[in-house]
DNA sequence: CGCACGATGCTCT
DNA sequence: GAGCATCGTGCGC
Protein backbone atom coordinates (compact mmCIF):
# COMPACT_ATOMS: atom_id res chain seq x y z
CA UNK A 1 0.00 0.00 0.00
CA UNK A 2 1.00 3.40 -0.72
CA UNK A 3 1.05 6.51 1.35
CA UNK A 4 -0.91 8.98 0.05
CA UNK A 5 0.57 11.41 -2.69
CA UNK A 6 0.65 15.41 -2.81
CA UNK A 7 -2.32 15.15 -5.44
CA UNK A 8 -4.45 13.80 -2.71
CA UNK A 9 -3.67 16.81 -0.45
CA UNK A 10 -4.28 19.27 -3.42
CA UNK A 11 -6.85 18.46 -4.66
CA UNK A 12 -9.69 18.81 -2.05
CA UNK A 13 -10.60 22.17 -0.66
CA UNK A 14 -10.09 21.81 3.66
CA UNK A 15 -13.49 20.76 4.16
CA UNK A 16 -13.60 18.22 2.02
CA UNK A 17 -10.19 17.04 3.05
CA UNK A 18 -10.76 17.24 6.52
CA UNK A 19 -13.59 14.63 5.52
CA UNK A 20 -11.56 12.25 3.21
CA UNK A 21 -8.80 11.93 5.77
CA UNK A 22 -11.57 9.96 7.88
CA UNK A 23 -10.84 6.50 7.71
CA UNK A 24 -7.00 6.80 6.46
CA UNK A 25 -4.47 5.75 8.27
CA UNK A 26 -0.85 7.90 10.18
CA UNK A 27 1.39 6.05 10.45
CA UNK A 28 5.01 7.29 12.38
CA UNK A 29 7.78 5.50 11.67
CA UNK A 30 10.52 6.24 14.46
CA UNK A 31 13.68 4.90 15.66
CA UNK A 32 11.84 3.43 18.53
CA UNK A 33 8.94 1.21 16.75
CA UNK A 34 6.27 2.08 14.48
CA UNK A 35 2.96 3.45 15.66
CA UNK A 36 -0.53 3.91 13.68
CA UNK A 37 -3.60 4.84 14.02
CA UNK A 38 -6.94 5.25 11.98
CA UNK A 39 -8.55 8.97 11.79
CA UNK A 40 -11.51 9.14 13.34
CA UNK A 41 -11.99 12.63 14.25
CA UNK A 42 -10.77 16.03 12.11
CA UNK A 43 -11.26 19.52 11.97
CA UNK A 44 -10.92 21.98 8.86
CA UNK A 45 -9.45 25.80 9.88
CA UNK A 46 -9.96 28.22 7.03
CA UNK A 47 -8.19 31.25 6.37
CA UNK A 48 -11.18 33.26 6.69
CA UNK A 49 -11.83 31.49 9.85
CA UNK A 50 -11.46 33.38 13.52
CA UNK A 51 -10.20 30.39 14.96
CA UNK A 52 -7.55 29.59 12.35
CA UNK A 53 -3.93 30.34 13.51
CA UNK A 54 -3.60 31.77 10.33
CA UNK A 55 -6.45 34.65 10.74
CA UNK A 56 -4.60 37.63 10.78
CA UNK A 57 -0.99 37.16 9.32
CA UNK A 58 1.88 34.51 9.09
CA UNK A 59 4.24 34.50 12.18
CA UNK A 60 6.56 32.40 13.79
CA UNK A 61 4.41 30.02 14.84
CA UNK A 62 2.15 29.65 12.44
CA UNK A 63 4.41 29.96 9.69
CA UNK A 64 4.28 25.82 8.46
CA UNK A 65 0.04 26.15 7.72
CA UNK A 66 1.27 28.93 4.45
CA UNK A 67 3.18 25.88 3.17
CA UNK A 68 2.20 23.44 0.29
CA UNK A 69 -0.52 21.00 0.97
CA UNK A 70 0.60 17.40 2.94
CA UNK A 71 3.06 19.70 5.43
CA UNK A 72 2.73 18.98 8.68
CA UNK A 73 1.57 21.69 11.45
CA UNK A 74 2.04 21.10 15.10
CA UNK A 75 2.00 24.20 17.57
CA UNK A 76 1.96 24.26 21.52
CA UNK A 77 -1.57 24.69 23.90
CA UNK A 78 -1.60 25.38 27.50
CA UNK A 79 2.26 25.18 27.58
CA UNK A 80 2.18 21.76 27.80
CA UNK A 81 0.35 20.13 25.31
CA UNK A 82 0.68 19.43 21.26
CA UNK A 83 -1.56 19.21 18.46
CA UNK A 84 -0.80 18.50 14.87
CA UNK A 85 -2.32 19.58 11.87
CA UNK A 86 -2.47 18.63 8.19
CA UNK A 87 -1.64 21.74 5.85
CA UNK A 88 -4.28 21.78 3.25
CA UNK A 89 -5.57 24.38 0.05
CA UNK A 90 -2.86 26.87 -2.15
CA UNK A 91 0.28 27.31 -0.57
CA UNK A 92 0.84 30.82 0.79
CA UNK A 93 -3.02 30.69 2.11
CA UNK A 94 -2.84 29.38 5.59
CA UNK A 95 -5.45 26.07 6.35
CA UNK A 96 -5.48 23.02 7.82
CA UNK A 97 -7.04 19.80 8.80
CA UNK A 98 -6.46 19.10 12.75
CA UNK A 99 -6.36 15.76 14.08
CA UNK A 100 -8.46 15.45 16.89
CA UNK A 101 -8.37 11.44 17.16
CA UNK A 102 -7.09 7.69 16.29
CA UNK A 103 -7.88 4.27 16.90
CA UNK A 104 -4.96 3.08 17.10
CA UNK A 105 -4.08 0.25 15.40
CA UNK A 106 -0.32 -0.76 15.59
CA UNK A 107 2.57 -0.26 18.20
CA UNK A 108 0.16 0.11 21.04
CA UNK A 109 2.34 -0.57 23.75
CA UNK A 110 4.89 1.73 22.27
CA UNK A 111 2.19 4.33 22.41
CA UNK A 112 0.91 3.62 25.75
CA UNK A 113 5.10 4.08 26.92
CA UNK A 114 5.25 7.69 25.58
CA UNK A 115 1.90 8.65 27.42
CA UNK A 116 3.10 6.88 30.42
CA UNK A 117 5.82 9.18 30.58
CA UNK A 118 5.16 12.29 32.26
CA UNK A 119 1.87 11.19 33.86
CA UNK A 120 0.84 10.53 37.31
CA UNK A 121 1.67 6.49 37.65
CA UNK A 122 -0.80 6.34 40.78
CA UNK A 123 -2.93 4.17 39.86
CA UNK A 124 -0.39 1.41 38.10
CA UNK A 125 1.63 1.47 40.55
CA UNK A 126 -0.25 0.83 43.64
CA UNK A 127 -3.53 -0.44 42.26
CA UNK A 128 -3.52 -4.34 41.93
CA UNK A 129 -6.09 -6.77 41.23
CA UNK A 130 -7.10 -9.40 43.37
CA UNK A 131 -5.08 -11.39 41.47
CA UNK A 132 -2.01 -9.26 42.05
CA UNK A 133 -2.13 -7.80 38.10
CA UNK A 134 -1.45 -4.36 38.12
CA UNK A 135 -4.62 -2.33 36.86
CA UNK A 136 -3.92 -0.35 33.97
CA UNK A 137 -3.93 3.27 34.54
CA UNK A 138 -7.19 4.33 32.72
CA UNK A 139 -6.42 7.10 30.44
CA UNK A 140 -3.69 4.72 29.56
CA UNK A 141 -5.98 1.85 28.70
CA UNK A 142 -6.41 1.60 24.44
CA UNK A 143 -9.42 3.91 24.28
CA UNK A 144 -7.60 6.49 26.04
CA UNK A 145 -4.62 6.77 24.10
CA UNK A 146 -5.48 8.65 21.11
CA UNK A 147 -8.82 10.18 22.14
CA UNK A 148 -7.78 13.63 22.11
CA UNK A 149 -5.89 15.96 20.02
CA UNK A 150 -2.78 16.47 22.80
CA UNK A 151 -2.63 12.58 23.84
CA UNK A 152 -2.35 11.14 19.99
CA UNK A 153 0.23 13.60 19.11
CA UNK A 154 2.26 12.36 22.86
CA UNK A 155 1.35 8.53 21.75
CA UNK A 156 2.34 9.20 18.30
CA UNK A 157 6.18 10.21 19.58
CA UNK A 158 5.12 13.27 16.77
CA UNK A 159 7.28 16.62 18.52
CA UNK A 160 7.51 20.38 17.14
CA UNK A 161 11.22 19.87 16.80
CA UNK A 162 10.78 17.04 14.41
CA UNK A 163 7.58 17.58 12.77
CA UNK A 164 6.85 21.30 12.07
CA UNK A 165 7.02 21.99 8.86
CA UNK A 166 8.04 18.77 7.65
CA UNK A 167 6.52 16.74 4.33
CA UNK A 168 3.78 14.00 4.64
CA UNK A 169 5.12 12.72 1.23
CA UNK A 170 8.74 12.77 2.66
CA UNK A 171 9.43 12.54 6.45
CA UNK A 172 8.95 9.61 8.97
CA UNK A 173 5.14 10.74 9.26
CA UNK A 174 2.79 9.08 6.23
CA UNK A 175 -0.68 8.95 5.71
CA UNK A 176 -1.94 6.02 3.91
CA UNK A 177 -5.55 5.65 2.33
CA UNK A 178 -8.67 5.10 4.13
CA UNK A 179 -9.40 1.81 5.35
CA UNK A 180 -12.87 2.27 6.35
CA UNK A 181 -15.45 0.97 3.22
CA UNK A 182 -18.30 2.61 3.97
CA UNK A 183 -19.27 4.52 7.57
CA UNK A 184 -21.52 7.31 8.54
CA UNK A 185 -19.96 10.64 9.55
CA UNK A 186 -21.39 13.42 11.89
CA UNK A 187 -20.77 17.03 11.30
CA UNK A 188 -20.59 19.33 14.52
CA UNK A 189 -19.30 22.62 15.48
CA UNK A 190 -15.72 22.39 16.75
CA UNK A 191 -14.33 22.15 20.41
CA UNK A 192 -12.21 23.64 23.11
CA UNK A 193 -12.93 26.96 20.84
CA UNK A 194 -14.85 30.08 21.15
CA UNK A 195 -14.12 32.47 18.08
CA UNK A 196 -15.99 30.66 15.09
CA UNK A 197 -17.40 28.19 17.78
CA UNK A 198 -20.53 28.00 15.42
CA UNK A 199 -18.98 26.78 12.44
CA UNK A 200 -19.80 22.86 11.65
CA UNK A 201 -16.11 22.19 10.72
CA UNK A 202 -15.76 19.06 13.44
CA UNK A 203 -16.03 15.75 11.57
CA UNK A 204 -15.78 12.09 13.23
CA UNK A 205 -16.58 8.64 11.90
CA UNK A 206 -19.96 7.88 13.65
CA UNK A 207 -20.32 5.28 15.98
CA UNK A 208 -16.56 5.01 16.78
CA UNK A 209 -15.53 4.35 20.59
CA UNK A 210 -12.16 6.33 20.14
CA UNK A 211 -13.69 9.47 19.39
CA UNK A 212 -12.59 12.30 21.85
CA UNK A 213 -16.55 13.04 22.37
CA UNK A 214 -19.84 12.80 21.06
C1' DC B 1 -21.20 8.99 34.43
C1' DG B 2 -20.51 14.45 34.42
C1' DC B 3 -18.55 18.73 35.87
C1' DA B 4 -15.00 21.91 37.78
C1' DC B 5 -10.44 23.14 38.17
C1' DG B 6 -5.41 23.75 38.09
C1' DA B 7 -1.16 23.04 35.56
C1' DT B 8 2.05 25.64 32.62
C1' DG B 9 4.62 28.41 29.04
C1' DC B 10 4.59 30.45 24.70
C1' DT B 11 2.61 33.94 21.34
C1' DC B 12 0.73 37.95 20.16
C1' DT B 13 -1.33 42.45 21.75
C1' DG C 1 -0.91 40.78 30.38
C1' DA C 2 -4.46 37.93 28.25
C1' DG C 3 -5.58 34.01 26.10
C1' DC C 4 -5.06 29.54 24.57
C1' DA C 5 -7.70 24.01 18.68
C1' DT C 6 -5.97 20.26 26.43
C1' DC C 7 -5.56 16.82 29.97
C1' DG C 8 -5.87 14.27 34.27
C1' DT C 9 -7.68 14.32 38.71
C1' DG C 10 -11.06 14.68 42.24
C1' DC C 11 -15.54 14.91 43.69
C1' DG C 12 -20.56 14.14 43.55
C1' DC C 13 -24.17 11.31 41.76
Amino acid sequence: MQPLTLDFYQKYDTLTLAQRLLGCTLVHQSPYGITAGIIVETEAYLTDDPACHAYRKKTKRNAAMFGPAGTVYVYQIYGMHYCVNIVSGEEGVGEAVLIRALEPTEGIELMEERRRNGVSRVSSVECRMSNGEPVRHSALSPRHLCNGPAKLVKAMGISIEEHNGSSLLTGNLKIYPSVLKEFEMVTTTRIGITQGADLPYRFYVTGNRFVSRK
